[in-house]
DNA sequence: GTCTATAAAATGATAGAC
DNA sequence: GTCTATCATTTTATAGAC
């Protein structure tokens, strides 16, 4: 996680709105109001995403969210590092890793592809609010989080060794290589909505990672 | 063509605003605020894009504005058009096509990678947009055909052949394996704004490009 | 076809009671 | 900490003069 290090010191004065860490209760709806804002946004998308929205979907008034967030955007951050925090517990659950680095890259593509068949709405809400991070001055580095966090799960999947640290550069390109291909198909496959076409996609993309990850591993076989 | 010949007769109800094709002059203006709008979106993004803004960007008052487009959603949806017809001479400009398949592949995505490193807030711009068309029900369509042109753009760039049946299907093929892997790069290097990681990244896609186009000619070669 | 003027509704945010 | 009520703008859209 070397590389998200930097972020992390930040994502406190940017993200957060008043009350530090106040009451029990106080943080239970601070988190219920972030979900409002997630469910609003998934079924909604941003065009249509006002706080008064958001503030019904947490089942709040208008003025309780505006106790906890400054601002409409400081809230939309939040949202983004919330989707961070989780991405690992949502992801991991129905991944079953194969012992051969290879094969998991094949298991872990497939388990994404299933995934994304089934979270149309949930994966161009976050693509959105990526978008937004990038638009948002000051908050670039929240998109950079998010991709980090992708890309450390990914090359984490592929190799659970640790302490390699040649295995840990090549678990990251790999990592990245995946995430292109796997952001790439959620954007055609919700476009062109060609089940065959986006299964063939997904055949391609496995042979290209298998591909890549031998020839990162002979690669660094020869150079030893 | 054949994949967006169904959408081509939903345009004209859809997007269109009040006027026909009227006067010489009229068709100037519409075509003004469509530009003005490109450029607001792409210096602004979703959030900030008003009907008043586009206005202002375009020269043109709030109510000529509304004269040419019932509603601020066909104006969005006219620009997404203009985006796609623009497509082509937008892109074909810079890429100089060697002989090979091979060789156009790679050449395409070194190409596309260039434009990608100079046009962040258009790349931005225009993924905002498809992200709208896929939100905006009865419009999902329109993003449909952005992704066949840019796709048969790809397709017709690897084969100019056009009268090979089986050759379209593989210049297809390869052009939505090439679109996915350019939307996913467009994605993470801006995201990471690690120029060297992408550099690896383009290199890694190119072999991977080869690779699919290679394998798939093989197969039509033992299928005969 | 383009403008000025304005309507009607919505939006982000705050004040202050409880 | 959460609410009701309200402000100050802003937003999309229209009416009607020129």
């Amino acid at each position: 996680m070397s590389e998200t290090a930097e972020a992390t010191h930040k994502e406190t004065t940017a993200t957060r709105g008043r009350p530090a860490g106040a009451t029990r209760k106080g943080l239970e709806t601070r988190v219920r109001i972030i979900k409002g804002a997630r469910e609003a946004l998934e079924d909604g998308g941003m065009e249509a995403l006002t706080t008064r929205r958001i503030a019904a979907s947490a089942g709040v008034k208008l003025a309780t969210l505006h106790y906890y967030f400054d601002s409409k955007e400081s809230l939309l951050l939040a949202v983004l590092e919330d989707l961070i925090a989780d991405m690992d517990s949502a992801y991991r659950a129905d991944v079953a890793l194969p012992p051969e680095p290879e094969d998991r890259v094949e298991a872990l593509i497939r388990a994404s592809w299933r995934y994304i068949q089934r979270t149309r709405n949930k994966q161009i809400a976050q693509t959105e609010l990526t978008l937004y991070a990038l638009r948002t001055r000051g908050s670039e580095w929240l998109a950079a989080k998010q991709y980090n966090a992708y890309i450390d799960f990914y090359g984490h999947l592929v190799f659970e060794d640790d302490s390699d640290e040649e295995l840990r550069r090549i678990g990251r390109a790999v990592g990245r290589q995946m995430l292109i291909g796997i952001d790439g198909i959620i954007l055609q496959s919700y476009a062109l909505e060609d089940l065959s076409a986006s299964n063939e996609d997904i055949e391609a993309l496995i042979i290209a990672m298998r591909g890549y990850l031998r020839r990162l591993m002979a690669e660094r076989a020869k150079a030893r």
